[in-house]
DNA sequence: GTCTGTATTTGAACATGTTCAAAATATCGC
DNA sequence: GCGATATTTTGAACATGTTCAAATACAGAC
């Protein structure tokens, strides 16, 4: 019987078969896009059978999530370290969210299939859900970094939900990327610049004495979203 | 030949039978929901061919689309109507909030259909797109005249975008509560009213001098977006 | 080497949204 | 009423995501 951790030993060959089918669906997806990329276009380019596919990934989407996982995993040394030169919260977080998208940039295309599921966070496929959980820490620990290391004082209160904050800010610039049609994302662009702008004002205006009861009801608002 | 406006005579005949169509649909979707009914369950119910569905519905999504659209279209008068007995700002935009949810509340489980194709402004049945632009202008319109006859004066620049910014918030809750499963759906309702509390707030610090800068960027950040 | 159970692979079958050409029906000018 | 034209209706065919029972390959015990 296998442990309740599961998933002992994918044999080598398994972990082959697996990365073949992972790497053709990618290569269509690029290609064709999402919707035009049929599971038995990804068999047939892996040289396997259509139920391959599914023995290895549970849904179409499924696979658009390895890849986003795994691009994440390895970015993760790459955004610490490039965020290290930096020492101004605006550059700090800039530095996530390009490293980010610059990762993505060559899938943009077709990451949007993920959204769809987006709200329901039943769906194990959701950004929201407990199955995506390990992959959404992971983000939001690079925020937390980059506002631990930077020149903004941020209240106590606020700055322990800030990275959940940052992390659906993140998710919002993302999701506005993603269907950016303008020429190479120019309104991403002025968009980040800007928020950035005005997110990082609001963070040193939330210093202030007088700012208390504002940000109080602010992070009671979350409290009531977030639980 | 049609003229350009198209659709001259939808005849008798064929209105009843788009009729039937919509109502098998919607009183499915409320028994078994959106994802477990078929066309072909809505046809059989209807009592037409399943060609029929898709002759007076371009997808399964529009009957939705065409509910939603109906209820936004009777509910102009009543919400108008409700308003008319509340002079303060937050009283008056929760009435279009509460109003809105109540006529949605029967049909709660399937609305959520539409919110998958909600990002992309390309797809007709977005919220975005120019198609469902007339239902958008009509909720925005409710917004916009939320604000004329409330107690809160709002600077000119920020009047001017401020019903497509409600419009946002308007969506957003009911986002929110239609993935809303606690009973009652209670949060969402505590979610309405510290939101609506804190949306007010800023809407009055809005107009003191001191804000004008932040209120720019904040402005233009909208542009940036909304175009 | 053979046996046994597990992991992997197969491909047919299924369900369902959607399309479409043909059939049926209604409408209109005469 | 008749023929022509436009509208409505039909149901079969299609495409594709997904499931699953059976077949196959494999690893380890003996």
């Amino acid at each position: 019987m296998t442990t309740p951790a599961m998933k002992i030993r994918p044999t080598p060959r398994a972990e082959d078969t697996r990365r073949r089918i992972y790497e053709a669906a990618l290569e269509l997806f690029r290609e064709k896009g999402f919707e035009q990329t049929t599971m038995r276009d990804t068999a047939a380019k892996a040289g396997v059978a259509l139920g391959a596919a599914y023995y290895y990934f549970s849904a179409k989407e499924a696979i658009v999530l390895a890849f986003y996982q795994e691009m994440q995993e390895s970015s993760h040394d790459s955004i610490l370290h490039a965020m290290a030169g930096h020492k101004k919260l605006k550059d700090r977080i800039r530095v996530v969210l390009e490293k980010r998208l610059e990762l993505l940039a060559p899938n943009r295309k077709f990451c949007a299939a993920l959204f769809g599921h987006a709200p329901d966070a039943t769906d194990p496929l959701s950004p929201f859900s407990s199955e995506t959980r390990p992959i959404r820490e992971r983000a939001m620990e690079h925020l937390r970094v980059a506002v631990e290391g930077g020149d903004v004082k941020v209240p106590a209160d606020l700055k322990q939900r800030l990275p959940y904050l940052l992390w659906l800010y993140q998710m919002a610039i993302i999701l506005f990327w993603l269907y950016d049609r303008s020429p190479r994302q120019q309104r991403t662009q002025a968009l980040t610049e800007k928020s950035l702008g005005l997110l990082v004002n609001l963070l040193r205006l939330s210093g202030l004495p007088l700012m208390k009861p504002l940000r109080k009801t602010m992070l009671e608002l979350v409290e009531t979203v977030a639980l």
